[in-house]
DNA sequence: TGAAGAAATTTCAAAAAATGAAACTAATTA
DNA sequence: TAATTAGTTTCATTTTTTGAAATTTCTTCA
């Protein structure tokens, strides 16, 4: 998986470093990064060191582990933000909005929340300010619940047990089982929708973006007042939601074509 | 701009660099970034060119701007992706926030100094420059001497052998046999306090938060300005912070059902 | 409890890489 | 076209980085 050329700098070394830690799915120790990188382990252990003094890595409480650090989440999500990689998802946003006609944003999860990477506006006027980069609650809005339905089981209720579900609106699913039951019901429809839960008079329906492999991580979703589009017109939008959430798939970048002969597999056989 | 430490290596120059590019809100000359670092020209290009060659910059194919690379995309959003953890964490961050009503982190100590893991603000205007990842001292800060009293008499006499009480306000504790009674006394009570000890005006109560075999790893504190909180308020939520410390707890890892013959792996299959 | 084994950390001399002054080239501007 | 600025290369020097081995710390299991 890692190349031999990351391996020419002291840099790339600790960069490959740092996408290991990210790519796997729960905190990494020392000997699992050494064996990914095939690096000495005092070499490993500077570099990890080295980034998590520099906040980039933290480690968990056990004191061996290393997790994403304050800085690196920070970092991730401006990349995110940066407008050249916004720019490739543009134009698949903009020809959704000129399809469907209203605003239309594209989101991820970001901590215990949803941030705003980019969106394209109707012509309306609109007196909504979400720019891209801010952030709005998991529970009462259509890719927030998106996302939490997607989480495996495991990991929503940990969110669940610690999220505040506040109320914003008098539709605003507040109850922890109907939440539960209402995430049930996306993820077998794999469309989510906000029925005026967050701002009052604002419907929206977001659809999952699937990475390449297959993993839902980002979405897209489409939002107007009531007043101008029911939630039955917006839901008959799904389809082309869909069609640009594939669009988005693309984007992603295709994993590297060159496998490293004999290797440990990095994969994990799923657990039941 | 950027801070000296980052200067200390090659590779936190590259990361500096990379931060700046990823920050501006267009591509960015090589002069442009070399100010940013204040590094010598030659310095900053390599830097450029090997992350560029690494794909994780791109030029601009006209000029010779840089702009964030296709890895460095893909990068960023699986920073995102992995924020599960970080996102219960934060929840329960936010949750004490709501309840409190004043600003809340978490934090760890980190060698010699305390580094802030996370933090939730009010929405109150109070602008304080301490964003994650950033580090205060030990001894004149509430997690700060909460660990310093958590540890063992031995660890804590060779670390404060080496701890400069520097005098940051009026009330900080320079004085070592001061400060070895205001952590006895914390070690009794069990609750870590700062009286304007760091930032004159500002208060601070910490509560440990402990590991799931019970040491003591990391801290959740509560602070405001006194002028809004005196410390006899900010103690009131003690009980509170002590709650979120729990529920803290349980994000840390379960003891893993020892699985001892085969190696874990730390990535999903990607295509099954 | 304690001993064997594994993982993490430190040490240190050798090797490699990064550095920056200066020179050079390409692009831009006056 | 000259002057100016930005980008690139060279090269001797300095500074990291490196990794084998030793040491310490944690885990596991008898």
């Amino acid at each position: 998986m890692i190349a031999k050329q990351d391996h020419t700098s002291a840099t790339l070394r600790a960069i490959a470093a740092l996408e290991i830690i990210v790519r796997a799915d729960r905190p990494v120790s020392l000997t699992e990064v050494m064996s990914e990188v095939a690096l000495p382990k005092p070499t490993v252990y500077r570099i990890l060191t080295l980034l998590e003094h520099a906040g980039l890595l933290s480690r968990e409480p056990d004191g061996k582990r290393y997790t994403v650090g304050p800085r690196l989440a920070r970092f991730g999500a401006e990349v995110l933000m940066n407008s050249s990689v916004r720019g490739s998802r543009h134009a698949i946003l903009q020809r959704l909005v000129d399809e469907v006609g209203e605003t239309c944003n594209f989101t991820m999860p970001d901590g215990s929340e949803v941030v705003y990477l980019d969106r394209v506006e109707t012509a309306w006027p609109l007196r909504m300010n979400l720019q891209p980069g801010s952030r709005v609650p998991l529970h009462c809005t259509a890719s927030g619940k998106l996302f939490l339905a997607m989480l495996s089981r495991a990991q929503r209720t940990k969110l669940l047990d610690h999220l505040p579900l506040a109320r914003f609106t008098g539709n605003t699913i507040t109850d922890r089982a109907r939440l539960e039951h209402e995430l049930e019901r996306i993820r077998r429809v794999r469309v989510s929708t906000d029925n005026e839960e967050y701002l009052t008079g604002l419907v929206c329906v977001a659809v999952p973006v699937l990475s390449r492999d297959g993993k839902p991580c980002a979405s897209v979703a489409v939002h107007a007042p009531v007043a101008r589009m029911s939630m039955d017109k917006a839901l008959a939008h799904a389809p082309a939601l869909r069609r640009a959430a594939d669009a988005l798939t693309q984007t992603y970048q295709e994993d590297e074509p060159a496998k490293p002969r004999s290797r440990k597999s990095l994969t994990r056989k799923r657990r039941p």
